[in-house]
DNA sequence: CTTTTATCTGAACGTATGTTCAGTTACGGT
DNA sequence: ACCGTAACTGAACATACGTTCAGATAAAAG
């Protein structure tokens, strides 16, 4: 047999790339294999390379959409008027947007060393223009003297690992909801940077 | 051959800790071969053997050490007087500790997944106890009214979670010192849970 | 010097890996 | 009704994996 009933083109495509990020960030990219992969979809390993070159380009695909949405979900974000709103509105949408993909999250963080060196310039160039946009507005605060940090990009790096240790431990059960939270970490940010 | 001139029990079995905890850092614990750990130390693979029962074994060996060695070393700072003191200490040590350690360091936050049930219950208890460490440093600051935050918990992690991020990006070549380093960062922890 | 023992080699085990490809099947277009 | 082709299978490829073990060797013990 070939070619299974009711199967169409373009909702394997989708399928693929939905199992391996659940499997790489489940178990890790090298710990996975095609086989497992393809397990999942409902297919045959080898049906795999109809869609991706090798595992390598799946991994690099996954990371790259992964950055790329992130940057154009902030950047559809409206401009807020200050600085300290500019800062407010990123605390959130940063802290819901990783909420809304730990998985994918979780790959591009955890799986740099995998890539190709090539690749990780890539996705390395995205991540720092995504930082860059932070810089920027604390920058601003800090020339007009709302904010006050004796470094701004290391209270960028900062206030994101912050941000992003809100997925290693919410749970959307749990006992806080999604306002509360970014409540919480809006108000250590705010005071973490303020003059 | 067999057993190679100058070989001493004791030599070998530090240096395939100090290997494996090197490769894994880099490469991932999946995506390292017993065959690299030994060419590594200069060994056939089969001789790893008799220092660790198997792989997993190893894994779990370098991450405790870690957990257990942490938890003792702020153990052993001094225990200062106020609460502001002990939290100022704490940002400190944590900072300190963790960039003389990057590997390991990496290892305890990355391999989490590739532990046994078992063995991931017991390097979370010590997870946890470290974590707790801190939280009573903050739910004291709390009851003196010197901290002011809605929930010790997630400030833990938070306050973690960033001082965690110096690792991603020091380096001792780089432009700041350590001192300076732990001055900003200790600038913002006191801002972001001070009253 | 002789014996014991810790240490390591080298080969082998079964299994799994990423990737390729000739062949097969079911769908889309005519 | 027929064909062309996109989509997939199943087997095979070379290579690598974690682990075991009989045998070899150098150091330690007597």
């Amino acid at each position: 047999m070939a070619r299974t009933q009711g199967s169409h083109s373009g909702i394997t495509g989708p399928k693929i790339r939905e199992a391996a990020l659940r499997l790489f960030a489940q178990q890790g990219y090298a710990a996975v294999s095609m086989r497992q992969i393809a397990k999942e979809v409902g297919v045959q390993a080898g049906a795999l390379y109809n869609y991706t070159p090798d595992k390598q380009s799946l991994l690099f695909n996954l990371m790259e959409t992964h950055m790329v949405e992130l940057q154009a979900a902030w950047d559809a974000v409206p401009r807020a008027d200050s600085a300290l709103e500019r800062l407010r509105a990123f605390t959130g949408f940063h802290i819901r947007f990783h909420l809304e993909r730990p998985d994918a999250v979780f790959i591009a963080y955890m799986e740099l060393r995998n890539l190709t060196e090539e690749n990780f310039t890539v996705i390395e160039s995205l991540r720092r223009d995504y930082e860059n946009g932070v810089e920027g507005i604390l920058k601003e605060g800090v020339e007009q003297e709302v904010f006050r940090i004796p470094d701004t990009k290391i209270a960028t790096l900062a206030v994101i690992a912050m941000l992003n240790g809100v997925n290693t431990w919410y749970r959307s059960e749990g006992r806080l909801s999604l306002d509360e939270v970014e409540t919480v970490y809006w108000g250590m940010v705010q005071k973490a940077v303020s003059a």
